[in-house]
DNA sequence: GCCATACTATTAACATGTTAAGTAATATGG
DNA sequence: CCATATTACTTAACATGTTAATAGTATGGC
């Protein structure tokens, strides 16, 4: 407070962060993955690589990175675990000895046939709760906030 | 593949995934965040942390971790850190010995004097590239999901 | 061909996310 | 009043988030 009693910068309101309002609304939708990437015994975000390779094929570790929003530090580590338990395979590119390309292995498929459904269902539920429609709006808005912002890194 | 050459449960695009889009939109907003947090030494988590205690007064360490989106081990690090700069501080509630009250410091106030500025300018900056009635719109639809995914936990 | 430079992936260090187990204080039923 | 269950918080263990530094490789200018 200053003099006056009034708050010197005019604090926004903490129920008014965008970070937090994207957080707690992801929170809610992960409480309904999670129990299933549980059973299945891979991590959220070990499901995200396994599912970007199972669309796209092999894929340089870049734009891997890219494709499942994480940073090329926690891929590494997590692509050496997948590599250890036998999920992926990783390779040198032979155009270029910096490059590693990664491709998902048959378990990897499998695992993501396995829990598909699982992951559907939740989907459905999903889409009861709160309607298809706004589901799909959502998707259109939050697509248009990360062009935005994307768009001004001049 | 199964035998007819179509994919055997019919699986979901990778880009409609709803965990992702919401993720992806918080990365582009905390994208514009980041810089001023580095610059204050603090974290994201540690920054919402000091922001609750600033509008709630002294709060139990269970209701800070709702309030902060935090689990409950990873708010006790939070605030072993928090409270060993100074910024926070801990006393057992008196009626209750296994209740822990979490107060600001006088130096986290300040903190917090010192970077809302810079966070608000960041604030208007996302509404002028996304547009404040989009942006007004888009808490609203979260808080609804929120909402809609957190009353079906019979 | 040689070199400074830039690029790609990894490693390092510290902080948090997530689940399970542990500890201390309180509530509850007999 | 005591044994037991419950509650609130903390620790532990492993995985990821974040930033900085490192190692290996390619590229353009000379």
């Amino acid at each position: 407070m200053n003099g006056d009693g009034r708050p010197d910068p005019p604090m926004r309101d903490f129920s008014r962060s965008l970070p937090m309002a994207l957080l707690r609304a992801r929170e809610a939708v992960m409480d309904r993955f999670r129990p299933s990437l549980r059973d299945f015994g891979i991590t959220e975000q070990q499901w995200r690589v396994l599912r970007a390779l199972h669309d796209r094929g092999e894929v340089e570790t870049g734009a891997l990175a890219g494709l499942c929003c994480l940073l090329t530090p926690s891929l590494s580590r997590i692509l050496k675990h997948l590599e250890s338990t036998g999920l992926v395979s990783r390779r040198p590119a032979p155009a270029d000895q910096r490059r590693t390309l990664v491709a998902i292995s048959p378990a990897g498929r499998a695992l993501i046939e396995r829990r598909a459904p699982h992951s559907e269902a939740q989907y459905r539920a999903i889409e009861d709760a709160f309607g298809k429609e706004r589901v799909d709006a959502l998707y259109e808005t939050l697509e248009h906030l990360h062009d935005a912002l994307e768009k001004e890194k001049s």
